[in-house]
DNA sequence: CAGCCTGTTTTACATATGATAAATAATCAG
DNA sequence: CTGATTATTTATCATATGTAAAACAGGCTG
């Protein structure tokens, strides 16, 4: 939880009654690696908080794996487009490690948001951090090359390289496995 | 107003008291068609409600002119990653019709959000709609063809063929005019 | 250790998209 | 209305990426 408490503190400070609200409502929790934290067709109502490992949110297409995003350690992984519309979820969550996991009860934390405004707002602020990352990725994935996107990730996220399998990444990127496999050869 | 409240209503009901205090941060505007609303390198402090018009969101990669998105009537328009950052946007707004517009005062509402948690909480409610959106256009961008992008968008928003460019319309699909074209040609 | 998966790279070929330039078409100002 | 500007389409050629299949590599399991 200390962890936790410092990842928010980042975002927004939270009084001494409200951390002791939020407590109840969360849940440790260790994930074996590949394994699934959620299931495709599962409406999302928990937020996940990763103190240690990797997740990939990822969906099929036909019958490709894409990637859509990876979280590392320090983050907090959900499917925004679930959570937010209370629709069931095309996508899954997998860690890529074995993982340490704080689950956040999103349906009691909403319920929280009424007593608690600082806890709203602080997650409104760590949302809108997200809502910004993903408006840099749609001007990375629009124009940029391949190359480019491939080149700011290891900027980015050096270690990537090592932890995740380079299929993944691929999708991630928007190419093929055989594309990047190119775009490295490059170099 | 009516009308902006009417849009308000969809996300969060809002008391009286509420909108009172929203009245005084609220400024109508006429734009003329193809004027910008906020220039590039601006830091974006304002909340803009389309009554009538149609805008778009563009930056300069090199010396193209990239539209990264359009917003229609009945929706606002806001360049995120500055106004949740508070740094400057390498981003425009412009008007691509004689528009009305209602502008917010972003700074006064943020003062708000501490005195009416509800006004908080509708804004709250406003942009993770748009976080959503953008959730859904990188699934789009990242793994539908130029040619599946634009048939969907010409679904969405049928319209959009005759009130914006199509150069415009280009450049948000991702790829060129010249591409575009061809893909129209096919029909 | 051997054999089998799974992940990665390489090769060959097909195709979509980009770049550039020129031809049309539409729009606008005087 | 006319000429000038801007938008759109068409043509040609170059290139990046996709698809499919095979080769290669590494790691895991019996």
């Amino acid at each position: 939880m200390k962890q936790l408490y410092r990842y928010f503190q980042q975002f927004s400070p939270l009084s001494a009654a409200a951390k002791a609200a939020l407590e109840p409502i969360c849940t440790a929790m260790h994930i074996a690696r590949n394994k699934d934290l959620q299931k495709i067709g599962h409406t999302c109502k928990t937020i996940y908080f990763i103190s240690r490992g990797i997740a990939r949110i990822y969906y099929y297409k036909g019958d490709t794996d894409i990637t859509e995003s990876f979280a590392f350690e320090n983050s907090i992984v959900v499917r925004v487009e679930s959570l937010f519309t209370g629709r069931p979820s095309r996508k899954a969550i997998q860690m890529l490690e074995d993982s340490e996991i704080i689950a956040i009860d999103a349906t009691a934390l909403f319920k929280l948001y009424d007593v608690y405004p600082e806890i709203e707002r602080l997650f409104r602020k760590i949302f809108e951090a997200s809502h910004v990352d993903m408006i840099n990725r749609i001007e990375g994935i629009q124009f940029h090359t391949a190359e480019e996107r491939y080149k700011s990730l290891l900027k980015e996220a050096p270690d990537i390289i090592r932890r995740v399998p380079l299929k993944y990444i691929a999708s991630y990127l928007g190419i093929t496995q055989v594309s990047l496999s190119r775009i490295r050869a490059k170099r």
